[in-house]
DNA sequence: TCTAAATAGTACCATTTAGGTACGCTTTAG
DNA sequence: CTAAAGCGTACCTAAATGGTACTATTTAGA
């Protein structure tokens, strides 16, 4: 099915509810537990995904009484590729076009370079969506990215 | 790590075998035996998945002695993205955005209608690469491909 | 200085799913 | 009639996922 892992998908409804907080009101700090209730996700959940993106620094926390999380850059400037980076890892989409070496047949494999271009498009695809457009529920516009594939 | 499952990944290689075999001899009718034996892939393996292939018509079958496996059609003509979604379904980076009514959270939940559009990037991504394309070990062109995504 | 609110870190458990295996049935060329 | 080959089903193991719990640390404010 060609999926991202749901802490993934819960990481870019989080990181929404984020940038929509940063684009309303300025110095907007909020806490996991109200994250999670935006969110309307289990606060453990939040913490656990919030803490990677903060590792990642797609987000900057605040410990202590009043801490929270807050967007690390404005939402145009972060992209869904950096979020599922953050939350999985480097985007690939077999094991061996990722990371060399953990395959016994990457000597004899001929779709390894191939998966490794279609790697490449779909990183593309994923970088060419920002936190901002994730927050525009209905359409605008369409932009046409431009992808290159072999071919 | 954003990935498809081996089943699928060893589906692509044994695409390209029988796309090999086919460009090269006509009426080349190979056996799951000796499928898994180019592919380097235990046969039950093999099987399991030509099965699927069949049931999705990109590959036909021939049962009884001297039986085996024939592409459906030209290499040219079976893209990646049909593979892929003969192995696992629809095409989906979510649950919510390639099956509806699956997340509890789908009437509050925006950015389910931007991730049905990134589905459709990297769908389109996937299509635009076919099995004649995973021949070409070394890079020729490159093609532009259109993507259009919502911004 | 103490307390409460908050994140940070670690470890653990349970469920799902992927991947592999086995076995018996069916078809068909010779 | 037989052997080679695909077809279907069921089962089993192992690993990844996602959720939970507990403890430590930080910090604003009374």
């Amino acid at each position: 099915m060609l999926r991202v892992s749901k802490l993934t998908d819960y990481a870019t409804v989080v990181m929404t509810v984020l940038a929509a907080a940063d684009s309303s009101q300025s110095d907007s700090v909020l806490s996991a537990q109200d994250l999670a209730a935006r969110a309307r996700l289990e606060l453990p959940t939040v913490s656990k995904l919030l803490k990677q993106l903060a590792h990642a620094q797609l987000v900057e926390s605040f410990r202590g009484v009043n801490g929270g999380y807050r967007l690390a850059r404005t939402p145009e400037r972060i992209s869904i590729a950096e979020i599922v980076t953050a939350m999985e890892g480097p985007i690939g989409m077999t094991e061996c076009s990722a990371h060399a070496g953990m395959c016994d047949h990457e000597p004899h494999c001929g779709v390894r370079v191939n998966w490794q271009r279609i790697n490449q498009a779909i990183a593309a695809a994923l970088a060419g969506v920002s936190l901002a457009d994730m927050l525009k529920t209905p359409p605008r516009r369409n932009v046409t990215i431009p992808l290159r594939v072999a071919s």
